[in-house]
DNA sequence: TCTTATCTTGACAACGTGATCGACAACGTG
DNA sequence: CACGTTGTCGATCACGTTGTCAAGATAAGA
């Protein structure tokens, strides 16, 4: 009569008791390292675990529990596929690990609805906290959330409308700082190709090049936005140097993907200088290398992590921070080309 | 007496319940839109619903439900910042999504240990279902996991010593075929540089190499393994160099950097053809442009992810499945450098 | 020795939800 | 009218776990 198939059942604390032959709280104080338990039960207990396969249903636990708390977080990134997404994933899944927390994903393709569909599922999965790179739109549909308790720190860009904290990097110096070094190799006529202004971020970095510009006492920049992809960015760039640049900055790394294949095809990759925002895989075995304004990814996914888990840590809060991180420009090649006096 | 301060409690199909006048149960039904409930009550629930934003507790609702699902899946990858990985779990989480499941990501930096501890982990939070890119190891601890009924599929490598499904590249044919296609070019010092052996991917690659370079004739090919990282590949790759090989195969995408550092280096990446596995981002920037063997990352986390909700779907099963996915040579230019007469 | 404090243990309630089941109303049929 | 059928609804239980609490055992102090 012995059960022929598996019962297809986990075993629960309770098969534990039994077959340990201890009451469901004492499992139960050994699974979660309570005190005031005998060493010869905590062993009968601990064998009957092992002998049984049997796991903790983490999630029953949870609902249980006082705090409620699941020990998982929510990443909305805008794309997984994307380099800057899967780093900073990365990182932001090592800091939970080490907090013993787990990682949800999601990619909103910077659709606000899509956005809003990711949080609402990992909240009603209760995740203790949410990591967002809001897309448009504006974000008050976070602060319910936050008023039940659960943590948001923005990444990228910072939230609109919500109160919470935020990591972004300093879009705005780094290119500034591009347009200078690019003065400082001579060059005055530099063009700027961005992503739509819509975005945070672009809307920062045009707003470097415009300082830059003016800081070199160009009166009249030259820069085209509203670029969403390589392709765009590729005929953008064939446009832009028509009108015989000597330099350019790129917004983010797809519109430099664009940007090097237009001067390919216009033969002048080692005549224009090139500046691209956001580090790229293969960048200094492309000849010229390329010079490009790196965000410190990993320093954002810490510093995001950081404030989630202190947030989550310490109830109390106290008051949101918005940290800026600083980007570093690497000098490789394409942006050291000098002019060759074809500028004003 | 009004509340001052926000319970900070989330709202339950209780307080639901209460505010529309009805009981729970009914709550329940209009939320899982279930019959045989009054339109008038149903939008009297809804009402309710919306002016408390409740959202129901998924995972409290998990354990109750009679098949114990909790719409999520599990996807450990060996280093979720590598391209690949961030691709498939791009691919994976877009299916997931259709089938309304949220993904649990994790990366094992290829440590058996660590992806042992995230499938723990996964599975104490009851995921529906694992897709698993295995380490080293065998997997045998994912068979008690099978045998409570949560499907695994195994990406990118099987898994040793498990019963389960799995999705890998045609890593022979794509090294073979690579081998073809420099031989057409004249080439018959073909170099390979590959991962260690242990890993699956690498041991298929590389005899794909030798058994390409006996169709060819070549009977002492050589072939450098054990490369980890891009600078073991490229201080490899520069003592190949010197044994002057007229053509490089690469692996995958960290030797491909690595190889083509060190042809930088000794000045023969105009000379030296090469044929990397493994696409990369710019690939067809560098100059020569880089001819690579590319996996089809978007149908290896399309058939993984369908064979994972088949299982989840039809409880029966079938016999397990090895899919294998074709990989596509992909000429850019690197890999149809002629001999120039210096091969043998 | 008794008293008091501490340790050890398990019965029971409770978390938020879905499943079961019985109560009741509305309907159709004879 | 009596009857069965179907639709509607909610009280109650159950899921696997942890929190509460009281009872018994043991140790410490007088």
């Amino acid at each position: 009569m012995a059960a022929y198939q598996e019962p297809l059942r986990a075993p629960t604390i309770k098969d534990v008791a039994a077959l340990a032959g201890v009451g469901v709280k004492t499992v139960s104080r050994v699974l979660n390292d309570e005190p005031h338990v005998r060493p010869e039960l905590r062993s009968r207990v601990l064998e009957a675990v092992a002998s049984l396969k049997y796991r903790r249903n983490t999630i029953a636990s949870s609902i249980r529990r006082l705090d409620q708390r699941t020990a998982s977080i929510g990443l909305v990134v805008e794309d997984l596929a994307n380099p800057f997404a899967a780093q900073l994933t990365r990182m932001v899944q090592d800091h939970a690990r080490e907090r013993r927390h787990l990682v949800l994903v999601g990619s909103s393709d910077g659709a606000p609805e899509q956005e809003r569909e990711l949080v609402a599922e990992f909240c009603s999965r209760r995740v203790d906290g949410l990591l967002v790179v809001p897309s448009g739109g504006d974000q008050s549909y976070l602060e319910a959330e936050r008023e039940r308790g659960t943590p948001v720190v923005f990444v990228d860009r910072p939230g609109r409308r919500v109160k919470a904290d935020a990591v972004v990097s300093d879009n705005e110096q780094g290119v500034r700082q591009a347009v200078r070094h690019l003065a400082e190799h001579g060059h005055r006529r530099i063009a700027y190709l961005g992503d739509r202004q819509s975005v945070y971020t672009a809307a920062q970095r045009l707003a470097g090049y415009r300082a830059g510009m003016k800081e070199l006492g160009v009166a009249e920049p030259q820069a085209r936005t509203g670029l969403r992809d390589s392709a765009s960015a590729q005929q953008a760039a064939l446009d832009v140097l028509d009108t015989e640049p000597t330099a350019l900055i790129c917004g983010n790394n797809l519109i430099t993907a664009g940007a090097v294949h237009a001067m390919q095809q216009r033969g002048v990759r080692d005549r224009v200088a090139l500046v691209g925002f956001d580090d790229l895989e293969l960048a200094d075995l492309l000849r010229p290398a390329l010079t490009v304004i790196a965000q410190d990814i990993a320093a954002i996914g810490r510093r995001a992590a950081d404030l989630l888990f202190q947030r989550l840590e310490r109830r109390d809060g106290g008051p949101y921070q918005r940290v800026i991180v600083p980007v570093a420009l690497t000098p490789r090649g394409s942006g050291e080309i000098p002019t060759d006096g074809q500028g004003r």
